[in-house]
RNA sequence: CGCGGGGUAGAGCAGUCUGGAAGCUCGUCGGGCUCAUAACCCGGAGGUCGCUGGUUCAAAUCCAGUCCCCGCAA
């Protein structure tokens, strides 16, 4: 069986690499084009397009694929059957009409939770106790195919964007590779989704990771969770940055809150409590402007930080 | 050639502007105190100051080049 392959982060080349111990035949990955990236200036290719170039599989990045001289290479490739994981484009009518078995996609959640581009991080973001992978049909809309198959994977209390991003691309490669044959048989019966029950899963940015204190701390650890690696929590301390890595919230007492949120109430030989708008938040990983990332233990003993440093403010709102 | 910060003892930092004896906090080793301790006291070891070259009587510090790490932006 001939297969095109679309995809283009790391858990799309993770699941391919699934894919290609398969006795199928993958004709051709189309990935996004290589894009300037990193410090220099340097052009970086997708994960996807370096696996592909070193397995000798044609790569093909067009630009905008529904563009009728790129969904002719897709239908001269002769597909039976298009797999797609995190591609990054839309694909038109014209290309999921082309392969006999139709358009499958791997998707890192439970549909119809979680539609969208960033499912995995924003599970935690949400508190969600346990989230999954789905294959299922592709059609015109964005992640609103009928499901063929589901895998549900439970979400650690420690777990973060990269934790739970691995163990997805794992379920999602082996959980596609188990459902081609009932595919091609048409042994699976796809299903249609129900109602959509949380919101759609937007792009994360780093804007998203400036930790607000007046939230309640347990909201605070699963962002410093969810965002790890990617694109990390951060604060300020004296107008310079200070990404935050692991921290662990705590209920407050009974009395009420003494200090403003932000404020370093406590600190310890290896980490320091911050006030928050409910509870309070020891960290225990940080890392700060220009440094590499570190244990608090060792930022405290090169940064001395006094109790009552308040953290939060922005340079430019001094 | 996108912008910027940094490489000093095992770890994290100061010192560099204004060249002139290598510092701080912690760890480590030895000793002491204590019912006890991640506490405290005394003492010790540990560094070609990223690398190469230049200026100078003298370079961690000034100049040039080079390697590596990180933040922003994309």
């Amino acid at each position: 069986m001939r297969i095109v392959y679309m995809g283009t982060p790391e858990i799309a080349a993770t699941i391919l690499e699934r894919l290609l111990k398969e006795p199928y035949e993958v004709v051709l990955a189309v990935t996004q084009p290589d894009r300037p990236k990193g410090r220099g200036k340097a052009l970086a290719c997708s994960p996807v397009k370096e696996l592909a170039v070193s397995r000798g599989i044609p790569v093909f990045t067009p630009e905008k694929l529904r563009l009728p001289e790129n969904v002719e290479v897709i239908r001269e490739a002769a597909p039976d059957m298009i797999v797609v994981a995190a591609f990054g484009q839309i694909l038109p009518k014209s290309v999921l009409d082309i392969p006999r078995y139709g358009c499958i996609n791997v998707h890192a959640s439970l549909l119809p939770k979680y539609r969208g581009a960033a499912p995995i991080q924003w599970s935690i973001l949400d508190g969600e106790s346990e989230t999954g992978v789905t294959i299922m049909y592709m059609n015109e809309g964005l992640d609103t195919g009928d499901i063929i198959a589901q895998t549900v994977v439970p979400i650690d209390p420690e777990e973060t964007g990269g934790s739970l991003h691995d163990k997805l691309a794992m379920a999602g490669a082996e959980a596609l590779v188990s459902a081609i044959p009932g595919i091609l048989d048409g042994s699976l019966e796809p299903v249609p989704q129900g109602e959509m029950t949380t919101p759609y899963a937007k792009q994360l940015t780093k804007e998203m990771g400036r930790l607000d204190f007046t939230w309640d701390a347990a909201k605070i650890e699963r962002y410093v969770r969810g965002l790890d690696p990617w694109p990390g929590t951060y604060t300020y301390r004296d107008g310079q940055m200070l990404k935050i890595f692991r921290v662990i919230a705590e209920a407050d007492g009974e009395e009420t809150v003494s200090a403003i949120q932000g404020t370093v109430i406590e600190v310890r030989r290896d980490a320091f409590r911050i006030q928050t708008g409910c509870g309070t938040l020891l960290v225990t990983e940080v890392q700060p402007q220009g440094k590499r990332r570190m244990s608090a233990e060792e930022y405290l003993r090169g940064y001395r930080l006094a109790e009552g440093t308040v953290l939060g403010v922005a340079p430019e709102e001094v």
